[in-house]
DNA sequence: AATAGACCTTGAACGACGTTCAGTTTGGTG
DNA sequence: CACCAAACTGAACGTCGTTCAAGGTCTATT
């Protein structure tokens, strides 16, 4: 009994099963996964999935901040290039990147919709938190001139840009796009956002 | 037997069906729509879907196809501005304001999958090529020194950077984010995107 | 008018799904 | 060993999309 209020102690079973969820996520979709099939996967009964968590839907958050985690760890070499541009080009090319090496389980951040009225739970949001904190280094340094609030505001904007243009690419055509038009278009989207925040920032001198 | 091939003729039960569908999705979103509430709506029986259409999949698809027309008349008076810059600007508050306005009906166009393998029907594919020409007009204009290959691409770029910004807005917090913040955004967007663009064509002169 | 044949329409039934829960097993504590 | 609470089981439930045999409706032909 080394906590508090919250028993944190839950090790084994829950573990295997968002490995198993995600193993089927990354094989066949989010849409194929199936209670029964994550079940027989983790070796347990059918109803077991509901000691571990409260429901499908949790599962696949779980999965979903494993993969914030490894898009994160994909993003960091790149926030830490010092130029400014070459740091958003360098992220947003990792990040098509992660999106083309794991589609499904990316496509599953995205897909995901929870039933109408509930909202995300904190340890879910804070995930995307910690990634939008890290896109937005380069553009703090890029237009210092701008408040943090509407940085703040502004970083969402860029991300969603380019998440934007890859969500499109993926989901419009797996196969007949090759990889390095997506990476091409995305750079050539920061390009024209980096040069045209800069030109604005700065109207003369 | 005015038809050669593909019987056309499907009037009353087809449209009423489309109808209830866009209904429910207007009124629930699409996870929300179900065969028996659009069967009960319609006034007709459970299995008489699938003497009108395929599948739920495909009424979906045709609920989306409305949309897409309602978007792009929508669109239609920003795409005759003259000036490119404005244009551009005008176009994606357009696309603001009507997924603002149409919340449901048009998260419905890009939260709806089908199964895996299949393809998007031509007839809805269509709808599609309709709309982003509509966008390219005045990316054209702005930047007639590429090939006509590379501006197709980069039209699809322009609208997914627009679209995953909306997107990102709807989906992470109905309320709380007023109308005019999204919209400003979206315009800080298209400025940077349109000067950035402008800049890189004319290098100097 | 009568018959035939092709379509539309019905609603009960089916299998797959997520979730529940009464019963059983397990593991630690007095 | 006895006890209890927690974890675990799997049959059962309600809901879902889809199917299909049965009956109805309409039009063309005799």
């Amino acid at each position: 009994m080394n906590d508090t209020s919250k028993p944190e102690s839950k090790p084994d079973l829950r573990t295997r099963l968002i490995d198993a969820a995600e193993f089927e996520i990354a094989e066949k979709g989010l849409a194929g996964l199936k209670a029964r099939d994550v079940t027989g996967r983790a070796g347990c009964a059918l109803g077991a999935i509901y000691n571990a968590v409260a429901d499908l839907d949790e599962l696949v958050q779980r999965v979903n901040s494993r993969t914030l985690v490894r898009l994160g760890a994909a993003l960091a070499p790149a926030s830490e290039t010092s130029a400014p541009e070459a740091a958003m080009l360098t992220l947003a090319d990792a990040y098509a990147v992660f999106a083309l090496n794991n589609r499904r389980l990316w496509s599953a951040l995205f897909e995901h919709r929870l039933p109408e009225g509930v909202g995300m739970p904190d340890w879910h949001r804070q995930d995307h938190e910690v990634l939008i904190a890290r896109i937005g280094g380069p553009l703090i340094a890029l237009r210092p001139d701008l408040p943090a609030e509407v940085l703040r505001l502004r970083v969402r904007t860029l991300f969603g840009a380019v998440h934007g243009v890859v969500h499109l690419a993926l989901q419009g055509r797996l196969v007949g796009l090759p990889e390095a038009a997506l990476r091409q278009e995305v750079a050539a989207l920061v390009t024209a956002l980096v040069a045209g925040a800069r030109q604005l920032a700065e109207p003369e001198a």
